[in-house]
RNA sequence: GGAACGGUGGCAGAGCGGCCUAAUGCACUUGUCUUGAAAACAAGAGGGUUAAUAGCCCCGGGGGUUCAAAUCCCCCCUGUUCCGCCA
């Protein structure tokens, strides 16, 4: 949610900044949410003056009873009664128009930072590094699609998991499924220096999924579980970003790491019959999320980590990659500023998005409602969130098996995921 | 799923529907005293909203009764214990 503050006092600059998401009627959004605040603000003005009376009234009654003076006291009961009923009214009033500047509040996208790029879709992201690692040539072998290589090797059976859940479902088997796994461990190794680890609930509240932004523009998105009113959590973030909701944390304890493995859960409504085959998108996927919890002066700073750390996983595994930053028509509604990291897989000759680090500024905060206090000072701040994809596992998984496949039709395991993988430094066809 | 009892300020823990503007203790901050500290004494101290040091709101959450609700009523969430079921 944006600050209704700046809202008040600057709401030119908000339309300035949204306008370079080129998105239609953000303007409109903003003047429906500056009309309805100073509507509740004027109600809420005259409410409060009113339940001002009634306090005091109310007070006299009890002195009143108890000097004995009846007359008195049900004269003033009388007219608090009254103003009860006014009361009653404005604070009807004040609900409903509430309930409707939240609604255009939640719509309202965050504001990029001054420093990302302006553009209009993914083909305005700039590469700011890389690629790197990529080699000149890629060897014949290599040029083989990973669901091709993963089913003569026997470790993808996706037709068998179609029959179990339905299509867009994946199913590893043998050192397939043991490679996903050894990711994960790798990941969380590789943070675990200043990250807690974190085992989360994957089912969360609407209001937990309100918070990172999911919720209400992307319902379409999210698998819902009715009967019990959870959702299942489409990217760890959403657990990590909340586990602090409606607490103040100390500025001595920031910036405050996470990290967990989850399984996301996405319903791809718009990708139907888009990357069918192999392990580039399905319903359910398997990914680490690092995440910070940090004030404003901190976050770019930690911005910069994140990134780095992501990036350093793809140098370890010798994959070749490249960072593309997110431009303001291809950025996501709660993100302030993007990076995403790219690994290039020569069998579908494709960059696979990897990893997406993103700092989101106060925008989720405000919404989970997750402050600070600096020391020394009165008052309480909202914090800034940051979190990236350390690893989102299927498409590393495939990049690895149409990097590292070798012309006999084996793949090589990376060495830094051999202590992982129980031995086994390659996967050869049975 | 069933039953019983709980949810109050950083923590502990009181609180007959009206001086609750929430007692008390511990912890905290500042001052006095002291070379310094401890102790003692004194004072102070939360958050939200707001232009505001005014007002309003905050005793798990939401409704209701009342002139007035931490206190009474209803619903929900949640914790502990016991029973049932279960990995």
């Amino acid at each position: 949610m944006i600050d209704v503050r700046l809202l008040r006092s600057d709401p030119a600059s908000i339309k300035a900044s949204l306008a370079r998401r080129g998105l239609p009627n953000l303007a409109q959004q903003i003047d429906q949410a500056s009309n309805f605040d100073s509507r509740l603000r004027d109600i809420s003005a005259q409410r409060d003056t009113i339940r001002s009376s009634i306090n005091d009234l109310s007070k006299q009654v009890g002195s009143l009873r108890r000097e004995g003076k009846d007359a008195d006291s049900e004269k003033a009961m009388g007219e608090s009664r009254s103003l009860g009923e006014k009361e009653r009214l404005l604070q009807a009033e004040f609900e409903l128009v509430n309930v409707q500047l939240r609604d255009v509040l939640l719509n309202i996208p965050n504001l990029p930072h001054v420093d990302a790029p302006n553009g209009s879709g993914d083909h305005d992201n700039p590469v700011v590094k890389g690629p790197v690692g990529l080699a000149e040539h890629f060897l014949d072998c290599q040029r083989v699609p990973h669901w091709q290589t993963a089913t003569e090797l026997g470790i993808l059976d996706n037709e068998r998991a179609t029959k179990i859940s339905g299509a867009m479902f994946a199913m590893q088997r043998g050192l397939g499924a043991t490679l996903s796994r050894a990711l994960c461990q790798f990941a969380l190794d590789q943070n675990a220096d200043v990250f807690e680890e974190i085992r989360p609930p994957s089912l969360v509240t609407t209001a937990t999924l309100t918070a990172t932004g999911h919720l209400p523009k992307f319902a379409d998105e999210a698998y819902a579980i009715e009967r019990d009113d959870l959702w299942a959590i489409p990217t760890g973030e959403v657990p990590l970003t909340y586990l602090h909701a409606g607490e103040t944390l100390e500025e001595a304890n920031l910036p405050v790491r996470l990290m967990a493995y989850t399984p996301c859960y996405r319903r791809e409504a718009g990708a139907a019959g888009r990357d069918t085959r192999g392990m580039l998108r399905s319903h359910e996927f398997d990914k680490v999320e690092i995440l910070a919890i940090a004030t404003p002066e901190q976050s770019p700073e930690l911005l910069q980590e994140l990134v780095a750390r992501a990036e350093s996983l793809m140098i370890e595994l010798e994959l070749p990659y490249r960072i593309v930053e997110i431009c303001t028509g291809d950025m996501g509604a709660s993100h302030h500023r993007s990076f995403d990291i790219e690994v290039y897989a020569p069998g579908c000759d494709a960059w696979l998005e990897v990893s997406s680090v993103s700092w989101f500024s106060d925008y989720q905060a405000r919404r989970a409602d997750v402050r600070f206090k600096r020391a020394g000072q009165k008052g309480t701040e909202i914090v800034h969130t940051l979190n990236g994809s350390a690893l989102a596992v299927p498409r590393v998984w495939a990049a690895i098996l149409e990097n590292y496949r070798q012309a006999d039709g084996s793949v090589r395991i990376p060495d830094v995921l051999h202590p992982y993988m129980r031995g086994a430094t390659e996967m050869r066809p049975k």
